[in-house]
DNA sequence: AACATTGTCCCCCTTTTATGGTATTGTAAT
DNA sequence: ATTACAATACCATAAAAGGGGGACAATGTT
């Protein structure tokens, strides 16, 4: 008995590792209420290639060649609203976490999800969630905490210390922040070594992007 | 026959709600593995409550008096940092999802989530795992893809010269843009030179720091 | 055709930063 | 009383950045 196709999920795989380009296949496509319309080894022209098969849901490999599957989800994201892409891969490093959510992704799956969660999950971003290993889950929820400790993480340094990162923040040298403060230029030497110590950095530049962009002032 | 309660997930609960508050307390009383080692109608001295019982876990409602229970959670976390925090509300306001991940919730979920994955979550924050609802979930998402929209200074900026800013904002020296960039160092200091011309500045410090306060990227 | 812009590269010279130390004083905590 | 930290200051050396200049090919614009 043939299932009406309107009903089902449609899926497009974008995967270059082809045992999990089939088992995912296998998985999907026997599965009631899905169908994987189409899969991919590469994302060249990946626009193109959503375009021809209109999936509903995607999911897409981070790594695969030849640019990146963050690059993919950019590019499919800017054409095509609508499509909710999943990140299915090994990785756990929380700079492609991040990447991949800012780029689009609605979901962020490990590979070594067992297939009824992947299968829970394609549901689930249809439905308007948005699935993520529980690993994964912990670090997004942790970006936000961790920003709020670094608010307070200026309070890791003395008062004079503050003044000298601020100094540096205005864009003012070793010598302006000097004689601002009245104090010698050595001085201000010895707190920029404290900084960079206190803040993991070493350089000025390094400082200052990371005192801004994790807003431990004003 | 009894349970060894060391094996059991201990569990508070804040809530003032008396209804939620039992029927929480029957649900997970009675399931095996876990233990309601006491509850509260209010946060007052919320760490001490907490010292009395040492929970692994704790379900917060998020408008527990007398403060709220986002207060609880900071409260709670600066003392007992291994704590898991489940928020457990009605809201769904973006507002209140995020200073309560800030405050360092574990998890999120709607007061509407059916027993069954009540139960779960838990069992998932103790795996180190953030369990939220599907539509949190969601939300929590698109925190990350809002933020990705650039702004139009940089413009005045050359492609070229927009990656050289870039590099020096992620902290990086001449030499590593020039690495990252594939071009020689002299280049680079090529575009600084017409980068400093055109943002008005004289260092790698003040264009970092007009770049970052004027939000010229992300 | 002439001009402006962009991306690329090179030199010289000065100033500033980075990194490694050491040292003194006052104050707060144990 | 001893320890610990904060604020202050200095020295030496190497590495990096800043400021001035010039150059040239490829595009794009007028």
């Amino acid at each position: 008995m043939q299932i009406n196709n309107e009903l089902n999920i449609r899926i497009t795989i974008f995967d270059d590792n082809e045992a999990i380009c089939n088992s995912l296949y296998q998985l999907l496509h026997y599965t009631p209420g899905f169908e994987v319309v189409s899969f991919f080894k590469n994302c060249e022209n990946v626009a193109d290639k959503v375009e021809e098969c209109l999936p509903r849901v995607i999911l897409m490999d981070i790594n695969i060649p030849p640019t990146s599957g963050i690059e993919a989800v950019k590019e499919i994201k800017r054409k095509f609203k609508t499509v909710d892409i999943i990140m299915f891969t090994v990785f756990e490093e929380e700079d492609k976490i991040f990447e991949a959510l800012k780029a689009g992704a609605t979901g962020y799956l490990l590979k070594k999800t067992p297939p009824l969660k992947i299968i829970e999950s394609i549901q689930e971003v249809v439905a308007g969630g948005s699935p993520m290993s529980a690993s994964i889950a912990r670090k997004v929820m942790n970006f936000f905490t961790q920003q709020s400790v670094l608010q307070n993480n200026k309070n890791i340094l003395t008062r004079r210390e503050q003044d000298v990162l601020k100094g540096l923040i205005d864009g003012q040298s070793y010598k302006m922040i000097a004689i601002n403060l009245s104090i010698s230029i050595e001085t201000i030497r010895t707190y920029i070594k404290r900084i960079y110590d206190k803040m993991h950095v070493n350089s000025m530049t390094e400082a200052v992007a990371k005192a801004l962009k994790e807003k431990w002032f004003e």
